[in-house]
DNA sequence: GTCTATAATGGGATAGAC
DNA sequence: GTCTATCCCATTATAGAC
């Protein structure tokens, strides 16, 4: 262990603490434990960070940086969609393979968001959190019209909240019932609504298709 | 404090767990903590229950039991609403209403959730919580089906879950981001998705949404 | 600089006086 | 039966040896 620059010790100390909160939660989450997943004496804890909540407020830090980072091909799955709906209805069916994947890994975004409402100073990284989940929807949103030809009727970052809402439900209720069934018609479900706010890009739209929103805000 | 009845100390102490764990969270939901709250002495916590997970658990069967007990009029808005979207909307809004009004308690349903899932044994108890938000979602479901004349095209329970998981979704990503116009464009959008599961019950019109026929058969 | 050893705090649970 | 006083453990953080 000799020889290990702080800032190694500080991503070391944060990777160990996202594995320990994964295992067993936030509340689990000391700093002997953590210490120890990192195979390090407990005192080292305190040579890399000050106290227990600055190594927490980096693994919310670090968590919202490598969401960032994954470009999530979640919208471009390889047989090309035929439409919309089917883009994103394989998009949220890769998304949610990934959550009954790693359960774990979900729980602790859900739990360190938590903590960061609760923990005074520390509620702007709750926010942080979800503006990042809104990029990456963002993202998929714009991929996967381009992909299918189509265009979204609102401002996609309107449709990015949205969509990030959806995953969110889809996520807490299979994570509390472990229902399968339930979540795949949520996803058949969210897939078709979210659709409907996009439209063919293409010169030709017929008149008869306006999305609601259109058609209530006119009526 | 002499001369309480150990049911009725019991009952002291869950109402004071479930203020605190409001106000500040299941971690800082001590025995010390809960019993000063009751304004009892520590001690007294241990005469009422064998241990604080004990306590726990009758904190989450609690709420559950309050949950199927509040009636509920949340589809039933005064003004009788015109079409199933909007008495959706409606409800969502009253519903959403709340959680505005009283953010700490949606978090502590929240948490305590979440605490089941963590505790081994308890798992069962995030299920039966969920279980009861999907009965009174038929509830209301159903109500607002007979409030307009509608019917679900679907089996109800399969739509009580959707809501569910929409409404989920809903509060927790309020919950961080205090995003009121995300929220309202999100009950918006989940009222018009929920209410295509529907349709007219009296007149079967093939292909059509709109029926000359106003008049419900006499029922 | 790194670790062992320990101080200081706060928690759950209980013994024993009344 | 009820509460005071206390035990014992786990935790965060630090002092001091090497």
């Amino acid at each position: 262990m000799t020889r290990m620059s702080v800032a190694e010790r500080r991503q070391a100390l944060i990777a160990a603490a996202l594995r320990v909160i994964a295992r067993e939660g936030v509340h689990a989450a000391t700093t002997r434990a953590i210490a120890a997943e990192a195979e390090m004496p407990q005192a080292s804890f305190h040579y890399a960070f000050a106290s227990r909540d600055e190594l927490m407020r980096e693994v919310v830090r670090h968590v919202v940086e490598q969401e960032e980072g994954s470009i999530l091909p979640a919208m471009a799955p390889a047989s090309a969609p035929s439409d919309m709906r089917e883009a994103l209805r394989s998009g949220l069916e890769h998304y949610f393979a990934g959550v009954v994947a790693d359960p774990d890994h979900e729980r602790a975004m859900f739990e360190l968001s938590q903590y960061s409402q609760r923990t005074p100073g520390a509620e702007s990284l709750a926010r942080l959190q979800y503006e990042s989940y809104v990029e990456l929807a963002v993202s998929s949103l714009t991929a996967a019209a381009e992909l299918v030809g189509s265009r979204w009727t609102r401002p996609i970052d309107e449709i990015a909240r949205l969509l990030v809402a959806l995953t969110d439900g889809l996520t807490t209720t299979w994570l509390a019932t472990r229902d399968h069934e339930a979540a795949l018609r949520f996803i058949d479900f969210a897939a078709d609504a979210v659709a409907r706010l996009s439209e063919p890009s293409a010169a030709s739209v017929p008149g008869g298709i306006r999305s609601h929103r259109e058609a209530r805000s006119g009526a």
